[in-house]
DNA sequence: GAGCTAAAACTACAGGCTCTAGGTTTAACG
DNA sequence: CGTTAAACCTAGAGCCTGTAGTTTTAGCTC
């Protein structure tokens, strides 16, 4: 076939197709022969542009970190947090399949650190100690991220149905909207917990 | 080579060597082909004891959950939570390797399912009203299951070095055990609000 | 003990995956 | 117009999971 007369591809365009077949076919649908069949292509030619699988699945992770739009301006931090909470929760929401892919790298790209930046500006604007802020945020990522973890399970696992220990009703015939609970609940008392912290934290200021 | 004298695999066998191998070499070591080498056997001889490669992973997670003792009779049921809490983040804490695996399915194993009952069973016991429990229980997984994705981690990420935006120090000279502390200061909270929930429900229940 | 069945290993291979090597056409530039 | 390099291609190595069919032998029945 040789060289087209414009370029059947784009490092972005390869990314978002990535994204898009794993939303729509799941996890395991991304390979780079099914995505560069997407593409009009062959699997190779992603090479051109791409050193390797796993700098797609950076790409995607770093489409989906873009599009979760923090406000940098929200204040009191305690609003700052609940609106991340929130925002990260809602992107995970909306890419259910990437989940599996996305816990299992560490958040490295540009744009989820200028998240964090902000986060600790926030933070230290309310007077919290520089050594209490990275296990505060820290410990409100390990709900965010098992809650996400949640998008990513299948729906409607067949339980074993027999031989079941007794006195599992509450999440056997939990209703649906139970995780919407558990995370709301789990928000609130954490943040309301940081408050309490800082509060005790803070005449200890003026010594 | 025929049948041998006496049969060269068992499936705990299997199972057992899977797990080993997966802590020693990692996740992506867990191949049938490795697995059956290190048994001493060619790879489809694995098929006369598992039916997929999806089922070793689903009996190494059994395995772990066996593993992490779960003391029944701990009352009362903020204590029982905290000691759920410990062993579940030692399990993990020992098999960091399997975390990958472990988190993108969901938890059906009956070792596991006999943890959530006895759990229910306690905080029934508490007073605690039936359709409050599946959201606080849930929640508090979210926690651990973030948690315990931490272990699953990479260690030492090379960050892009360059182009940072400013204000990250935090994180990045943060010292190792801040996991630690997020640990400690999130579950202290969790389940302080856990208490001062079924606090607030109590008055009403005399109604 | 002879013979049959089925267990438990094997080899061979189909089809999928990632990635490399090298070929071919054409765009872009001097 | 000629050269270089971009951007596609095909071929294939080497991994993977899983199936089919073969071989040897254990264990049971008569």
């Amino acid at each position: 076939m040789g060289r087209p007369r414009r370029p059947l591809l784009t490092r972005d365009g390869i990314m978002a197709a990535a994204l898009a077949l794993v939303d729509e076919e799941g996890a395991e649908a991304l390979s780079t022969t099914r995505l560069a069949a997407r593409l009009g292509v062959k699997g190779p030619s992603l090479y051109n542009y791409v050193s390797s699988r796993a700098e797609i699945v950076d790409g995607i992770s770093e489409l989906i970190v873009a599009e979760m739009d923090l406000d940098p301006t929200i204040r009191p931090w305690t609003a700052a947090l609940d609106s991340w909470a929130r925002a990260y929760r809602a992107t995970f929401a909306a890419h259910p399949n990437m989940v599996p892919l996305l816990v299992a790298r560490p958040t490295q790209s540009v744009a989820a650190l200028q998240g964090y930046a902000n986060t600790f500006t926030v933070l230290r604007e309310a007077g919290w100690p520089e050594d209490r802020m990275a296990p505060i945020v820290q410990c409100l990522e390990y709900f965010l991220a098992g809650a996400a973890l949640d998008f990513g399970l299948p729906r409607e696992a067949s339980l074993p149905t027999e031989g079941l220990p007794p006195g599992l009703d509450p999440i056997l015939t939990a209703p649906p909207h139970v995780s919407d609970l558990a995370f709301e609940t789990g928000l609130t008392i954490l943040i309301r917990g940081f408050e309490e912290t800082l509060n005790s934290l803070r005449p200890q200021q003026h010594n």
